[in-house]
DNA sequence: AGCCCGTCGTGAACCGGTAAAGTACTGATT
DNA sequence: AATCAGTACTTTACCGGTTCACGACGGGCT
C-alpha cells in the first residue's frame, strides 16, 4: 500500500502548535490532557482554550506509540464471508458491542477468516502490532485450537461461551444447557413424545452443551426417539434436516431448532409438505430475533436479549483491559416465548 | 507459528533487534520490508532470515506515525444499533468487502451512528487520528450534509450510490431505476393493473431512484393508482404498510418491496389475513437475501449478487488510494428472479 | 539565614518505524 | 589519473505524542 500524496491543505495541527500557543511546552499540555496532576488550574485552563482554538485533539496514533492501547476492539468471526449475512444473532450481537463502544469513543475491528489457526494468528497480528487494545473471542470449541497461542500473548481478552470452554479466559455466557432443557419440557408438557432437535456444527462448544441437555432431558422425562441433527447453522442446511425429520416413518411431532434461520427454513418445507403448524409439527427456534414475528404464524422461541448479551461482552472487555475485572459474568438464561408455532400434538 | 525463544522475555521485539541480527542498520531493514530497491538480494534474505527467527513484523502504529496510512478501511452505518441486525443487504456487503479487505490483510472498522453529523465527525476523527486509510460512505441522501465536510478532508473515499447523489466522490453503484422499471414491466405483463410500492425513507437517495422510476413507468404503462409508501427499512414497518394495503378498498394486486425483510413480513401478513400468495396478491422483494428462499411460497425478487457489490466497494477503493482508479463503476442490475409468490392476478 | 519540601513546569529521551541525505566502494568513461 | 554514475548501505531527522529526571520558586520551620 503506497502512502497517498496527503492533500491537506495548510499543516497538520499537533501538540506543539498548542504548546506554543499557550506558551507552554509540549509535556504541560500533555499533562493537561491526561487530566494528570502537574500544572496548576489557570495554566490548564489556557492550554484547554489554546486546544479549542486551534481546533486540536490527540492523535491516536502517536499515543498508541508511546505505550497505551488503542481504542480498536478486535473481533474475528471464523466462517464463510457469505453466510454471516444471514445469522441474525451475529448482527444483533455486534450491535449491542458496538453501543458500549460507541460510548467509549471506540471501534470494533472486524474480520472473517478462514479456520481458527488463521484467527489465532490474527489477534496475534494484531496485538503485536499495537491495533488493537483487546479481542472478543467466540464460537469456542472443545480443546480450541486458539487458547494456547492467544494465553502466550496476554492480551486482554473475553470469551463468549461457558467458562468450562474457553480456556481459563475470562467469560460471558448464557446458560444453555437450562434454556435447552426448558424446550424439552415445555414441548414435552404439551404432550409431545417424539420431539427432534436441529442443532449447529458438532465441534462448537454451544452446540455441543445443549445436544447434552437435550439428550438428558430426553431421558430425564422418559422419552426416547429424541433424534438430533447437526447442521452448518445455514438456511438450507435447516431445511434439508427438517426435511428429512419430517419425511421418516416415525416423524417427530416437535422440532427444537439452534437458531432462527433454520427455523424459518423449518416452518417453509412444513407448509412446502403440506404440514400445518403448529397442529401437524411443533416448531420451537433459538434466539428469537425479529425474524420470529414475520413469519405465520410467527415462531415459538427460545428467546434472549442478543444485543444486551454483546453490551455485556464489550463492558466485560473493558473491566479486563482497566484491570477492574472479576469473575465470569452471566447473562440471563434464553427463555421462552411462545407464539403460534407451537401446540398440542394433533391425534392422528 | 512456534514462539522462538527471545533474547530478553518480556521486551518486545523491534526492528532495531532484527537489524541488530542481522549485521546491518534498521534502515535497511525497512527497506528490505518495503520491497523497496536499496539493498541486495543477500541481504534482504539475511533481514528477513532474521525477522522470521525474532518473530518479528513491523508495528503498524509506528509505520502509521511516520507518513504512511493504515490498513484499515472505515465503514459507519447510519442507523439504530438494533435494526441492524435485521437488514441481510448490510450484512452480505460487508462480507464482500471483508473478502477483498482480507486479501490484503487489510481490515473493516465498523461503527454505528445516530445521524449524519455524528458520521461526518467521525470520519474526521479517524482521518485526523490516522485510524484509517479510506471510507466506505453508504446511504446517500439528496444534499447529503457528509460531503461538504468530506470533501475538504481529502481522505480516500468510495460512495455507494448513484453519481448524481454522491456529490462528486468516485462511486460505485447498480441501476435501480432499470430495476424499478423492470419489476413494474414484469408484474403489468402478468396482467396486474393496481401495483403497489413499499420503500424505504423518503430521503434517502436509491429509495428516492426507485420511486421515481416507478411512478414514471407505471404512467407510461398508463397504470394509475400506484401507491407507494414510504417506511423505515425494518420489518414492522414493512408488516404495517402491507396491512394497510390490503385493506383498502381497491386494494393492489401486486407489492414491490424495497428489500427482503419488508417483503417476509408482508408474505406473512398477507397470510395472516387469509389472502393467497400469489393469487390474491403477488409479491415482489428486492435484494434477493437467501431469506426469499426460506419463505412458502419461496419470494420473487429483484436480485442483485450483493457480496459482489461488496467486493467492487472495496476493490474501487484500493484503487482510489493507489491513485489508480478512473470513473464511476458500475456492478449488474439487479434482475427479476421469478419464484413462487408472483402470478397472474385472480379475477373476481 | 539556612534548610526542607511541595508545586509547577521544562527539556530531553523515548516509542518503532519511514525517508531523505550522506558515505563508501565499484566499475566504466574520458 | 581524474571524473562520473550507480549500488549498497548508514546516518540522521522526523512523525506526535508520553514520561521522567530535574530545576525554579515560594512558604513554613528551626
Amino acid at each position: 500500500m503506497s502512502a497517498p500524496a496527503s492533500p491537506i491543505p495548510g499543516r497538520r495541527v499537533t501538540i506543539n502548535d498548542v504548546a506554543a500557543l499557550a506558551g507552554v511546552s509540549k509535556g504541560a499540555v500533555s499533562i493537561a490532557f491526561n487530566n494528570r496532576p502537574g500544572v496548576s488550574p489557570t495554566t490548564r485552563e489556557r492550554i484547554f482554550t489554546a486546544a479549542r482554538e486551534l481546533g486540536w485533539s490527540p492523535n491516536q496514533t502517536a499515543r498508541n506509540l508511546s505505550g497505551r492501547r488503542a481504542g480498536i476492539v478486535g473481533l474475528a468471526l471464523c466462517r464463510p464471508a457469505r453466510l454471516l449475512g444471514l445469522e441474525p444473532f451475529y448482527m444483533e450481537f455486534i450491535s449491542g458491542i458496538e453501543d458500549v463502544l460507541a460510548e467509549r469513543s471506540c471501534s470494533l475491528l472486524l474480520r472473517l477468516v478462514r479456520d481458527l489457526d488463521e484467527e489465532a494468528a490474527l489477534y496475534q497480528e494484531w496485538w503485536r502490532s499495537r491495533t488493537v487494545g483487546g479481542a472478543i473471542l467466540v464460537d469456542f470449541h472443545q480443546d480450541d485450537p486458539r487458547v494456547p497461542p492467544l494465553r502466550a500473548l496476554g492480551m486482554p481478552v473475553v470469551a463468549v461461551g461457558h467458562p468450562s470452554l474457553t480456556g481459563g479466559f475470562p467469560s460471558v455466557w448464557t446458560d444453555d444447557a437450562s434454556a435447552a432443557a426448558e424446550a424439552v419440557r415445555y414441548l414435552a408438557a404439551l404432550g409431545h413424545r417424539r420431539i427432534a432437535r436441529v442443532g449447529g456444527p458438532a465441534g462448537l462448544g454451544h452446540s455441543g452443551i445443549r445436544a447434552t441437555a437435550f439428550e438428558a432431558t430426553m431421558a430425564e422425562l422418559g422419552l426416547d426417539g429424541g433424534q438430533q441433527v447437526a447442521t452448518g447453522f445455514v438456511g438450507e442446511e435447516g431445511a434439508r434436516a427438517t426435511r428429512s425429520l419430517l419425511m421418516s416413518s416415525d416423524r417427530p411431532t416437535a422440532i427444537v431448532y439452534d437458531n432462527d434461520i433454520m427455523a424459518v427454513a423449518g416452518a417453509a418445507v412444513a407448509s412446502e409438505m403440506g404440514l400445518s403448524v403448529p397442529d401437524d409439527v411443533s416448531l420451537l427456534a433459538w434466539d428469537d430475533s425479529q425474524l420470529c414475528r414475520l413469519t405465520h404464524p410467527p415462531l415459538s422461541a427460545m428467546s434472549h436479549d442478543v444485543h444486551h448479551f454483546g453490551e455485556e461482552v464489550a463492558r466485560t472487555l473493558f473491566e479486563i483491559i482497566e484491570g477492574t475485572h472479576k469473575g465470569a459474568r452471566q447473562v440471563p438464561t434464553p427463555s421462552l416465548t411462545p407464539r403460534g408455532s407451537t401446540g398440542p400434538p394433533h391425534r392422528t
